[in-house]
DNA sequence: TCAAAGTACTAAACCGGTATACCACTGGTC
DNA sequence: GACCAGTGGTATACCGGTTTAGTACTTTGA
């Protein structure tokens, strides 16, 4: 018998059984080793007592935690009006738990932190793995995560990198996509503003926008770098526009820097899409909320962190890392592209 | 020496000092019973190994799992834009990580996973606590976390529970500075727009409005209530706009929903605030997304939510749960009902 | 001067699982 | 009838900490 309010351990079935603790074992975890009665009877035993494993005991006996670490480095401020995260983890998390996982998550506002706790999740044993998003170019971390050798997927990474899973996105058909859209409307200014120049992935479609710009028009685009503050994305579209051949259409690299350049175009003195049309990259139902409403690229982040989850999975199982790609964006035409 | 790669432990650094890892345990968590030199010598080792504590070691010699569970149960479709949930997680990260805690989360589409993701979770010893956030009249969570007998803090609950801890808020005080507020603009036809009935809060709020309107109308208010979708606020909103006398101010139940009104005032064919002055529950940037920018009553979520750690990690100490009040909501008034 | 109390440890059990070595018994085989 | 393989277990070590019981040595007090 088990005294009320305890949970029944191995021991307490093994007992009932008249076995010991390693049949129980072998038996609840379906290897050899048992009849096929035995096996029956505990695990009789185990459902009539409610035995679950316990993960700690299990963790320490595997050196395994079961979980999976994600750092987000985000200002407080921004962390919820910015959809991406919320749903990244919902996504991971999906995942994760599909395979009995778990994500432990941190939130910091400063990003030379991330290094610091993939080092204590690390030593303390809390994690098998981790997630990194938001890559900067010369980014600590892949030197820390690789010097600790831990097991690691980075999503949305420029390119493969060594050591790492990575899943990998070519921007340049999205963005091709993006111009011939607005110039089959009849752009032919077409700028972009995208985020800091530090993310690995604003650098390489900074690279790309130019490029696709290129081949459609022979210029170079006007391009403007800005944080995610509202602010700032007002002030580096103002100084888009103040430009003697302003651009009559401009690609946001985030929903949510399209949707506030709309909700503030009186401010800027700008009718959408009259004056100017907005293009965002990700789409989510902020999109929705303002008018026009904003056209905008959608991806899968739901099956992009599914993707990510299985990668490291297969590499914590096989200890070697592998690579895919992220969901292809569709665009959605609303009316800050309208004709 | 350690062999590299393999993470230290007590029995390396009892090796290299030559004392027993009884005697390395007590001097890493200062308790009496070695001398003053042998505990610098093992904190010097376990400094120059770059030793840390495996959290599953301890878990399971203490039992406890050192984790915090939090059940998200919202659609997917709404996570990433309802900004509430994001700023709660990362409120609740920050203060259990200050106390060397971490946070379980598991997100589901489906309320009625919670009790069994609950179950689960302490069966497998994964869990110390719980926080419990949208109670819904005659929660079946309620059932469950006492008859297991999980430590919890319900957040945001009407009125202490019996056995929980909870952090309690009264919205009479701030209903009636929204009626006040509104009032003296002018307005004497004020509606409001509440979440589904089922959650305890917008239960609550809703008669505590009926009060509050009675004391300064003499008359019952109209009040719908309505989902976090889109299509539904605007139709409870169209609802009451279709009205013979229709209100002229509307209180909404979230930021979100106010927002969405703003964003569409147009199609529903109503100027704000002109026709119709829009007040929010819950403030967030997503208030100044629109034109006008949304007024809206804002409290502190990351406080609340290192309140209800605090008095869930005080019941996991002491074994009685405490309560606590939310913080106090404060108004910013923005154009939607300027004068 | 000798018992009592304190100090600084060691040895070993324990938390709840997993994994490995070994043992008893059965049945088939040459 | 001895040898072998296979079956169905038992006993035990182990993961990395914490904790308790026990012990050798020193200090204190009457």
């Amino acid at each position: 018998m088990v005294e009320p309010g305890r949970r029944p351990t191995i021991a307490d079935i093994a007992r009932e059984v008249g076995v010991t603790k390693g049949a129980v074992s072998f038996a609840l975890n379906g290897r050899p080793g048992v009849s096929a009665d035995t096996r029956a009877r505990i695990l009789a035993a185990a459902e009539r007592l409610g035995w679950r494993p316990s993960t700690v005991a299990r963790s320490l006996s595997n050196l395994r935690s079961g979980s999976v670490g994600l750092v987000v480095t985000r200002p407080r401020s921004l962390l919820g009006v910015e959809p991406f995260y919320m749903r990244l983890i919902a996504g991971l998390e999906r995942a994760l738990h599909a395979d009995g996982r778990s994500l432990l998550l941190a939130v910091t506002d400063h990003p030379g932190d991330a290094a610091e706790i993939y080092r204590a999740w690390w030593s303390e044993r809390r994690v098998d793995g981790l997630v990194l998003t938001d890559l900067r170019t010369d980014d600590p971390r892949l030197a820390a995560v690789t010097d600790l050798g831990i097991p690691t997927v980075a999503l949305g990474a420029p390119g493969p990198l060594p050591g790492l899973s990575t899943v990998t996105g070519d921007d340049g058909p999205t963005l091709r996509a993006a111009l011939d859209h607005l110039a089959g409307l009849g752009h032919h200014r077409i700028a972009r503003v995208s985020g800091p120049a530090g993310f690995a992935h604003a650098a390489r479609r900074h690279a790309e926008f130019a490029a696709a710009h290129r081949t459609l028009f022979g210029t170079d685009p006007r391009q403007a770098h800005t944080r995610y503050v509202a602010d700032q994305v007002l002030a580096a579209t103002r100084e888009l526009l103040d430009d003697p051949e302003p651009p009559t259409a401009v690609v946001y690299d985030s929903d949510l820097m399209a949707v506030t350049v709309v909700g503030s175009a009186a401010e800027l003195g700008v009718r959408v899409p009259a004056d100017l049309a907005v293009l965002a990259w990700d789409d989510s139902p902020l999109c929705e909320l303002v008018r026009p409403r904003v056209s905008a690229f959608a991806h899968d982040v739901d099956a992009d962190g599914a993707t990510a989850v299985s990668l490291l999975i297969e590499q914590l199982r096989t200890g070697t890392p592998g690579h895919a790609e992220l969901s292809p964006r569709t665009l959605t035409v609303r009316g800050s592209t309208a004709g």
